[in-house]
DNA sequence: ACTTATGGTTGACACTGTCAACTTATTAGA
DNA sequence: TCTAATAAGTTGACAGTGTCAACCATAAGT
């Protein structure tokens, strides 16, 4: 543990990402916290997509996920659907206005990230990537990255 | 944004580093949360450590870190004492016992970084950092490492 | 002296995260 | 088949994190 300790690094940066997402979309008059923003992407782009597999993906309680989830719905962002498969199960699918708060949120967020890496190149990007992905893995070890 | 994208990785490690820590200080019965544990440490190892030096170097609003500091005056871990240089700010000190418990968060957070880095080299823990630091400036872009 | 800036405190509030208890439905076993 | 264990989702409660605005006292510049 030298300098720029790695704890610290680790904080600060997810903080300083944090901190410039939200108020990024704050600017944008996008009134969505920062969860909310993820949870609805994982209903965007992941197939037949549940409650249990969004808090598996986040690794979060599924009790957040359910009220991330219901205010979602509330905003008219998605919807539930029955699961003829399961029926204690809904799939979870984006409305057209989901839709288009997740296109608008994408570029938000694709602009803090070129930001954040205007000076690294790709090959920096993706070493970083691969070690935090390590790393998480040796705290928790399971599931696969899949986004 | 490929599949392991960077806001993904960065949130998937940031979380589980927290919650290995909180896990790990919870099981030692060491009843002291994250942020304290973090402002305790910038009282341990900062010369003329005040709350507004600590403000700084967290990147946290002032009236948090008051609060983490009013928990850890009442836990005995630290003291204030009258900076004659300024009424107005108080120079912080950790008690024995706040230096004792440090000791101890210290090797519990060694536990978990070895952990974390078990299967990466040094130089991969530096260049991790060093991405990381970066990543931190271009979005905010002030303040030196100085851990 | 007056104004402005700074260190710190307090109140209020939003967001994040987890645990336990519960309902309903599914699955596996006796 | 009946039943027990398990899983999806919900709800209540709570701890922790983070920020903003208003405020007091002191400091610093004019």
């Amino acid at each position: 543990m030298q300098r720029p300790s790695l704890s610290h690094a680790l904080q600060q940066v997810a903080h300083a990402y944090r901190g410039h997402m939200a108020q990024t979309i704050r600017q944008a008059d996008l009134p969505l916290p920062g969860t909310h923003v993820r949870a609805l992407k994982a209903v965007c782009y992941m197939e037949g997509c549940t409650a249990q597999r969004i808090a598996q993906r986040m690794r979060r309680d599924k009790a957040q996920i359910t009220r991330v989830l219901n205010d979602l719905l509330d905003s008219g962002l998605i919807l539930k659907a029955c699961n003829p498969a399961d029926k204690r199960s809904q799939i979870l699918h984006p409305t057209s206005a989901g839709e288009a708060m997740m296109q608008r949120i994408q570029g938000l967020e694709q602009q803090t990230l070129t930001r954040m890496t205007r000076d690294l190149t790709q090959e920096e990007v993706e070493h970083f990537i691969r070690i935090a992905w390590h790393m998480t893995q040796n705290l928790e070890g399971d599931l696969p990255p899949d986004n």
